[in-house]
DNA sequence: TTTAACTTGTTAATATATAAAGGACCCTGC
DNA sequence: GCAGGGTCCTTTATATATTAACAAGTTAAA
């Protein structure tokens, strides 16, 4: 039988802590969760998106995201304003204090990222996003009532 | 500068959640989350683990492993006694109705990782985790004060 | 137009993630 | 043998994950 090590959700669990592993600090050192890192990054590539957009880019189901934008709003690191043709629709963007606190960070982050092309390889990577955003593309392909 | 949907984390995130995203319910249906399958599952493999052993090999942190234990022995599915030799160490084995527990959705779990490797591709699979458990390795290699 | 169905976002409730602190136990050096 | 440091587990506190329920706005059909 498959042992538990060959766990495809464990595996890439494990990978993925251990690329965090080096810049979750930064990030609690600004007191910035690794959720909250993600929203910012998306908004600082966009002027502004709506909240479900938001969660979808940065997988995060709207009740987290909803307390997470209450949380950045509260700390001047975002702004929100209604959708004038939606008034259900919520418009959020970066402020100045979100994109300087973003530019802080995204050098420690960048150096991640350099080390760990350098330990493992350029071609590794490419191969490992390819290989990633394949599976992701097949399973959810025709997923009607597929195991 | 690098984009936001080429982040390492974001991408193993986003598969993972693929690859339990038709499985979840099956679990769900029996009340376990995914954290106490992990556990169930290490379980079955061993005859006996201390928590220490438990969490990391789930990667769980102790605290949270402490609250899933408590958990499964309240409903009947692990035992856990003291360690003769060290009174600090808690050993855990699954019951027979764990055991039950884990063969009724063990179908499930297998049906749906042949469903993966037949539309993803075996080989790819078996080069996705090679790539995932290299890369683990070489980033955990000299984690002395690298980015 | 007026109800019915749908969408967007929030709140509620329970479980997990994480860091920090605490309690009980073990072990080594003196 | 005992004091200090270390280990194992638990508890505490806050943030997030997840499901369910809900409020408010929109859309479309009757």
């Amino acid at each position: 039988m498959r042992q538990f090590d060959r766990s495809l959700p464990m595996a890439l669990l494990k990978a993925r802590e251990a690329v965090m592993r080096k810049f979750s600090p930064a990030l609690k050192e600004r007191d910035l969760s690794p959720q909250q890192w993600r929203v910012i990054r998306v908004l600082v590539e966009e002027d502004e998106l709506d909240a479900s957009e938001i969660a979808e880019r940065c997988a995060l189901l709207m009740p987290s995201l909803s307390r997470i934008l209450q949380n950045l709003h509260r700390r001047g690191l975002v702004e929100r304003r209604t959708a004038s043709d939606d008034q259900r629709r919520s418009m959020v963007s970066i402020t100045s204090l979100g994109r300087q606190l973003f530019e802080a960070l995204s050098p420690i982050n960048e150096a991640r990222y350099a080390y760990i092309t350098e330990k493992f390889g350029y071609g590794k990577l490419e191969l490992l996003y390819e290989l990633l955003d394949e599976l992701v593309e097949k399973i959810d392909q025709d997923e009607g009532d597929k195991p």
